[in-house]
DNA sequence: CGCTGTGAATGTATTCACAGCG
DNA sequence: CGCTGTGAATACATTCACAGCG
C-alpha cells in the first residue's frame, strides 16, 4: 500500500506508478506543469496571429526566464530552429501530446456537493478535453437526477458505471469521510487516475495517480506571507 | 511592476513582496504547506484524544518521514521534547499561530459564477479563519442580489468597500478577461493578498501576494503521467 | 548573426546521521 | 534510552554560458 510519500499538499503526489514510459525524460514534476502554462500561452499567440515565438517572448509572457523554457522543452525533444526560434502552432500541438490532451478522457466526478457542482460547470475542463461521464452520490436525494445531462449513480454501482462508460480518471468532491472509500472501489474498479479536493491524505495501491487540491492551503499561504511580514 | 517570477502555475508565485519579517525563518513554500497539513492531522488527533505525538507518527500520517517533519519545525523554534515528542494542542496552537491563522481574516470574492458560488459555499473557509466580506461582479443581473448574506456591489465601488470593510485578501474566480483589473484595482484600494483561479498571470505592483490556483492543470498532470506510462 | 539546445555551475529542498537533552 | 534539533551530505531544480546549427 503505497502512501504517497513525495510531493504533497494542494497540488501533488504524483503516484509512484511509473510504468516504464514512453519517455526517457527527467522532466520535473514543476516542469510538466510549467508545459500547461505555455500552451495556454501558445494558445493565446496562435489567436492573435503569431506565427513563430522565440523562448525569450515565451519566457516574457510565462513569467520566467528564457533558459528554463528551453530547458523544459528539451526533456521531450527539440522543437525550435536556431536563428529564429518555435512555430507556435507547431510547438501548441507537441506540447498537448506531451501531456496527453491529443484525446479526450473520460471522467467521473464523486460527491455533488457545492464544489461538485462547480466543477461540473466548469467550462475549462471540456475545453482541454475531459467529458464528465459518470457522477456518483451516496445521498439517495441526488442518486436518479440528472445534473448536467448526466445521471446520478449510487456509489456501489461504480464497478459496473465504470466499465460500462470507461471512465478513466476520477474527480473527488466528497467530505473527508468518503474520500477513501471512492479512491478505493473505483481504483478497484479500474480508474487509474484521481484529482483529490479532500484534505486529507488518501492512501492508493496499485498504480494509480493521485493528486491533492487543497483550497484552504493556498489561503494559508497567503495569511502566512502577509502575516510573517508583519501585515 | 513585478511579474511574479518564481512559482507558476496552479500552486504559486509568491510575490516577492518579503518586507522585513518577523521571522529570519528560511523555510521553503512547499515547507509551509506542509505545516498546513501537519496542521489539519494535529487537529485529528487532538479530536482522537492523543496528548503527544513524535515525528515518526507524525510523519506516517503525513506521509512523509520524521526528518523533514523536524526540519520543518525547526525553522520556527523548538515544540518537542526530547525522549516523548510533542504535545499534541500546543504544537497545534504554535503551527496555527506560524501560518497566521490565530485571527481571522476578510476577504472578498471576485466574480460570482459558479466556481465563485462555491466557494462562496465552501465552509473550509469560514472555518479556518477566511469571512467574506464582500461580493464584487460588473454583472448588472447580480449586483445588489445578497448571496451567502453578502450583497454583491459593482466593481467600481471597490474602493469604498475595501475601505469600508477592511477586506484584506481577495479570491478571484472571475473570467480570464477581468482578472487583471480586479487585482489592480483591489490592490490599489489596499487589499494585500490575492488567490487566483483565472488560468492567466496576472502583474502585481508593490508589496502584493499573489498565488494562482489553476485547476485543469492538476487533471492534466494526471493525464500526462498516464499517457507517459502508456496508458 | 540570432537563436536553440545542453553540459556545467549554482541555488534549493530533502534526507542522513548523530550530538545532546529530558 | 528515545526522541528532538540540526549541521553535513545528497538529491533535485534552475540558471548560466557557450558551442553549434539555420
Amino acid at each position: 500500500m503505497s502512501r504517497n510519500v513525495e510531493g504533497n499538499l494542494s497540488g501533488n503526489g504524483s503516484g509512484n506508478g511509473n510504468g516504464d514510459g514512453i519517455y526517457r525524460s527527467r522532466a520535473s514534476d514543476p516542469s510538466v506543469r510549467r508545459l500547461s502554462d505555455y500552451h495556454r500561452i501558445l494558445e493565446d499567440l496562435e489567436r492573435s496571429g503569431a506565427e513563430v515565438v522565440s523562448s525569450a517572448r515565451l519566457a516574457a509572457l510565462a513569467g520566467t526566464n528564457p533558459a528554463q523554457i528551453r530547458k523544459d522543452l528539451s526533456y521531450f525533444g527539440s522543437f525550435g530552429k536556431r536563428g529564429s526560434g518555435y512555430r507556435v502552432a507547431e510547438l501548441r500541438a507537441k506540447i498537448l501530446a506531451i501531456l496527453g490532451l491529443d484525446r479526450r478522457w473520460k471522467v467521473a466526478l464523486a460527491g455533488v456537493g457545492n464544489l461538485g457542482q462547480a466543477l461540473l460547470a466548469h467550462k475549462e475542463f471540456s475545453r482541454y478535453g475531459f467529458d464528465i461521464v459518470a457522477i456518483f452520490d451516496v445521498d439517495p436525494e441526488k442518486i436518479g437526477h440528472r445534473i448536467a445531462g448526466v445521471e446520478v449513480s449510487p456509489l456501489e454501482d461504480c464497478a459496473r458505471v465504470v466499465t460500462l462508460r470507461g471512465v478513466e480518471l476520477c474527480v473527488v468532491a466528497t467530505p473527508v469521510a468518503a474520500a477513501q472509500v471512492v479512491v478505493e472501489k473505483l481504483s478497484e474498479a479500474g480508474v487509474r487516475g484521481f484529482l483529490n479536493f479532500a484534505p486529507r491524505q488518501v492512501e492508493t495501491r496499485g498504480k494509480v495517480e493521485l493528486r491533492n487540491v487543497n483550497l484552504t492551503i493556498e489561503l494559508e499561504g497567503l495569511t502566512f506571507a502577509l502575516h510573517k511580514a508583519g501585515r
